[in-house]
RNA sequence: CGGGGCGUAGCGCAGUCUGGUUAGCGCGCCUGCCUUGGGAGCAGGAGGCCGGAGGUUCGAAUCCUCUCGCCCCGACCA
């Protein structure tokens, strides 16, 4: 055995204390950045050499962006554990009949990745687990006597995203973790999911992220009600609305706008014909009629996919200045999914030109109408014309057109006021990191999960199911955490907490000094690695920082020269240089220190 | 799927429009010398089916057809 080896204190290790020599790791990094990578966490994770692509959204885990997984995995585990949840791990590979108990394989879109096997069953890969988790529970739970039950898992996930992206962000396959909880009743299933909620606090918490619960729409999971979890980040994907004044925070998709009262009405006036000549977009007719976008009303044509309306196209009206919220549409209609209809598309159902639609006279079409509730409000607004360069002037609701509907159809504006307390709204960016859902009964309801209560009834279960992107988790913190020079993890979810630099490789103080501090650094439990490759100084630096390893640790010259080490916080810059007896004592306080200040 | 763009060495790119020496540059990699506290210097070297298939031509990275892959903008979601 050679001689290194022996000397290697890995053997004698305590603790959790990671070793490794970065001369043998396997960490490629990267002086240039590769094309492909746009935002900053792909970018820095593909040069830091933590990930690398195989295809599109499907990445290999190199063993340092492994093992920042590994740390939010093992923050998520005892988060889960402590509150009840138990681990188990359920297959990838799902039968297809499943999925038909719910309605949900024909229901879950492309997104499902279907395929058969060589007897030509059909098959998916699980892009969650409602179907799998409640056909075992099913099969087990008989009586209120085993309930309730909390089961999670971590595992790898695939949905075929229609545009994977931004690496770890949006990818096709990517780790999660995923609970579901099963409740005799409504109660009981709601204090699950404030359990859930607490443990979500604290595992965000811990993993050194900013973070905002907020309100948000259960989307195609289905259910009565929900939270995410949101990373605020520029670089997010979704736009949040958050109070100024008070706790409230929701998803601008969900975002409730408060009807304000309508100020003054003024008294209808004749309904006028106008012509607008090459007049299309909003800001041109406005221009043109010397009027505000508010009292314009834009008619958006949708075509609607599921629920009642299924295969109808519906005419939504904003206001000139609101934009129409998708999400609540769909919900409005009980839709599982509209889309605006293209130019071609709109004049073959309406006759009509964009530009120059309108509600009046629509109804005669068999195309439904949908009317924001700011709509419902106007006097004398402008409307297409319903024929190609005319508008409608002082047209009113109820006078001229009448809609099917009316509701909440806009999207949040900075200037509405916040519908819990009246206060002042912000928009904000974030990355959904965490999701947790009450389900209620609509999977035990139709896959038979029932249970014996007290009274010998029959009941279905309530089930609550709770999600966390672990592999997102790392994008995200990163998002969160950079400056020009590379990655700044947070302590918790960092690969290793310390990189010692040897600056002296043929230098035998220096590297006894190093080798030393490296040994008593493992045997704390200190996660270490060890930059022993003669390279420049540099070099060394530069990675270090790109790495963005929370304390970076030198011995070089100023060893001989001051007896000095110098430690250094990647976070903020600050350096202490201290004899190297003092090191270890000094790092095991920053970390104890830092990991006591996470949860107040 | 619609719209835009890109495939040339491990990475970043030039060359393609206007076909014609041996396909080039920077970084990285290998060898040697030198250097060692913020990605040094010199010298030598390895590395290419120019994404793939077919075609046009005396001749194709370059022109044509077909394909595959990737990135960016929209609808999805942890």
């Amino acid at each position: 055995m050679p001689l290194s080896l022996l000397s290697l204190p890995l053997f004698f290790t305590k603790g959790s204390g990671k070793s490794m020599r970065y001369s043998q790791a396997f960490v490629p990094t990267l002086k240039e950045t590769p094309a492909e990578a746009e935002v900053v966490s792909h970018r820095l994770m593909l040069r830091a050499g933590y990930i690398r692509k195989l295809t599109a959204g499907v990445y290999t885990y190199l063993p340092f962006g492994l093992a920042a997984i590994r740390k939010v995995e093992r923050i998520v585990r005892e988060e889960m554990n402590r509150a009840g949840a138990q681990e188990l791990l359920m297959p990838m590979v799902q039968p297809a009949d499943l999925w038909r108990e719910t309605g949900r394989y024909e229901k879950y879109g492309p997104e499902l990745l279907r395929f058969k096997d060589r007897h030509d069953r059909e098959s998916c890969l699980g892009p969650t687990h409602e179907e799998v988790i409640t056909d075992l529970v099913r099969g087990e739970v008989r009586s209120y006597r085993q309930l309730p039950l909390n089961l999670y898992q971590i595992q790898s996930k695939f949905r075929d995203e229609i545009r994977p992206r931004f690496g770890l962000m949006r990818g096709r396959e990517f780790i999660m973790k995923d609970a579901y909880s099963f409740d005799v009743d409504d109660a009981s299933a709601n204090i699950a999911y404030e359990k859930m909620y607490g443990a979500y606090q604290r595992i965000f918490s811990r993993c050194g992220l900013q973070f905002r619960a907020v309100e948000a729409d259960s989307g195609s999971i289905g259910g009565s009600f929900s939270h995410e979890f949101m990373v605020l980040a520029r670089t997010g994907e979704d736009t949040l609305a958050v109070c100024q004044d008070c706790d409230y925070a929701a998803n601008v998709e969900k975002a409730a706008i408060k009807a304000r009262p309508v100020e003054n009405p003024e008294p209808m006036s004749d309904l006028a014909r106008v012509e607008t000549p090459g007049k299309r977009k909003v800001a041109a007719v406005c221009e043109f009629l010397g009027i505000g976008p508010e009292r314009l009303v834009k008619t958006m044509i949708y075509k609607v996919t599921g629920g009642e309306q299924q295969g109808r196209a519906v005419a939504v009206l904003v206001r000139g200045d609101r934009e129409v919220q998708e999400v609540k549409l769909k919900n409005l209609l009980g839709a599982s999914d509209v889309i605006l209809a293209d130019d071609q598309e709109v004049f073959d159902l309406t006759g009509v030109p964009t530009g120059y639609l309108g509600p009046v006279g629509l109804k005669a079409r068999k195309v439904m109408v949908v009317a924001d509730w700011e709509v419902a409000a106007l006097r004398n607004c402008v409307v297409g014309g319903g024929e190609k360069n005319y508008h409608l002037q002082n047209v009113n609701m109820g006078r001229d057109f009448a809609a099917d509907a009316i509701g909440d159809l806009r999207q949040i504006a900075d200037d509405d006021p916040c519908p819990r307390c009246g206060g002042t709204l912000g928009q904000i960016e974030g990355i959904e990191v965490g999701h947790i859902f009450k389900l209620g009964t609509v999977y035990s309801e139709a896959m038979g999960a029932l249970f014996q209560d007290h009274d010998g009834q029959e009941k279905p279960m309530i089930m609550g199911c709770y999600g966390i992107g672990v592999s997102r988790i790392v994008a995200a913190a990163i998002e969160q955490n950079h400056d020009e020079n590379g990655i700044i993890f947070p302590l918790a979810i960092a690969p290793v907490q310390v990189i010692l630099l040897n600056l002296g490789l043929k230098d035998a103080q220096i590297t006894a000094a190093a080798e030393s501090l490296y040994g008593r650094l493992l045997a704390q439990g200190v996660d270490v690695l060890l930059d022993d490759r003669d390279e420049r100084p540099g070099s060394k630096f530069k990675d270090a920082d790109l790495l963005g390893i929370p304390f970076r640790v030198t011995v070089g010259t100023r060893l001989g020269k001051d007896g000095v080490v110098e430690i250094r916080h990647r976070a903020d810059g600050v350096t202490v240089e201290l004899p190297p007896d003092q090191v270890v004592g000094y790092l095991l306080d920053q970390i104890a220190g830092a990991a006591s200040q996470v949860l107040e």
